[in-house]
DNA sequence: TGGTCACCGAGTGGAATTCAATCATCCTGG
DNA sequence: CCAGGATGATTGAATTCCACTCGGTGACCA
């Protein structure tokens, strides 16, 4: 799930992708560096054209090295989709803090505007968010989405006083599932992304949200017990 | 997309997948073994460990005999798809046909119903089905779910004269790609789905149509020009 | 009995991964 | 400040793995 663990502050798994912590300074140069070559080498021949020795070329390091850092080939596309999903993480922190959110749904709207703005520019991420669903991240996925689906309800609840509990936290996970699934549709095949897709998943989550968490809805669950 | 091309009678590639038809009858039920054998392995080693000789050794044949019928690895994945989606067409023909449809709700329940169905019997398709998205089929997905869109329109409009156009096809891909990733989440982590995911999808796919689609909102719609 | 059809499995090639050797940097005692 | 050992970092040839090919062998048919 890709909109999943936008908000954690590393989800665990994410940083045993590291085979060695680097200590030497130079060595996080070679690992961001790694990153880069890999998202363009995945942009010019596609997720499963990669090879090692592209990624390794590119970035200007022999085999060896990937293997110092990454267990294996799909860890470095895995590393690749975890520093898009970090960078995304940034760009909703910067949308939310730029706008003047009037209620819950400027919350979701922001999360939407930077999900597509990762799409649009981090280089690699349309496809290695395609292809990426395969074997190990399976697992992490619906805990990432999980996670987020949390810490977004604590936004929503802190800030908008949505009603805090399980229902909210499953609502968003739904939510989640749906946006991703939709964004990813828009992208498939158009690199800016199909508008309509894009306007109907905002169109979508909020219908669904509101269904329950609308001012009427709230205000009809304060006059129950 | 996995829920696309349900209804097709092949799409075209589906049938180019076998490079020699078999000719004589010993070998359909090899074609057939073939894909029990992926089936079970997929099921025991997930999808991106899969190796042809895996196939070859759990069906009792060689590596050759896979070569013969399928040009690569990926393609007997495919025809592993394939086959499950045609059986499930049978199952969303018989569940259609075994209900009383009142509305076109009705037609569409099914259609989840039969699905929810297909992944909890078909043997790999649960797995199939997530990575299908990926790589070679990726491209397919979407005219397949495209496809599908237009079929499920066709029913729809024949039966319950939902208006014909290109919104109706749009808002069912959209449904589409929406209960794909909401039951794909529901089996996730669970052979026998999550509920609470399945009956989500059910009111997603009812709300979000009956947005468009309700007696209201056709009865709506005709009192416009 | 000749001609397809089906099958086999060692062989080929290319990519993934390993590992022993080498280089770079840091650290410490003098 | 500076040997020079210790440890981190890098290398790339060697190895392993795996998809895929192909010439040879038997099975069916007419």
């Amino acid at each position: 799930m890709s909109l999943g663990g936008l908000l954690g502050e590393g989800t665990g798994a994410a940083l045993q992708q590291v085979r060695t912590e680097p200590i030497q300074q130079r060595s996080a140069a070679r690992l961001s560096g790694l990153l880069d070559a890999a998202a363009a080498v995945v942009d010019e021949v596609g997720f499963d054209r990669i090879t090692t020795a592209m990624v390794a070329e590119r970035a200007g390091a022999s085999i060896g090295t990937v293997y110092r850092y990454y267990p294996d080939r799909v860890a470095v596309l895995h590393a690749l989709h975890e520093r898009a999903v970090a960078r995304f993480r940034q760009r909703v922190v910067d949308e939310l803090s730029a706008s003047t959110l009037t209620s819950w749904w400027d919350a979701v709207d922001c999360v939407v505007t930077a999900f597509v703005g990762l799409y649009r520019t981090e280089p690699g991420f349309r496809i290695v968010n395609f292809d990426d669903r395969d074997g190990a991240p399976a697992a992490d996925a619906v805990a990432d989405a999980d996670f987020f689906a949390r810490r977004l309800a604590d936004v929503l609840v802190n800030e908008f006083d949505l009603p805090s509990g399980d229902d909210l936290i499953f609502r968003l996970g739904v939510a989640v599932e749906m946006a991703d699934a939709l964004l990813a549709r828009a992208f498939h095949s158009d690199p800016i992304g199909d508008e309509r897709f894009i306007t109907e998943c905002r169109l979508v989550m909020r219908d669904y949200l509101d269904r329950f968490y609308s001012p009427q809805a709230l205000d009809l669950l304060a006059t129950l017990p």
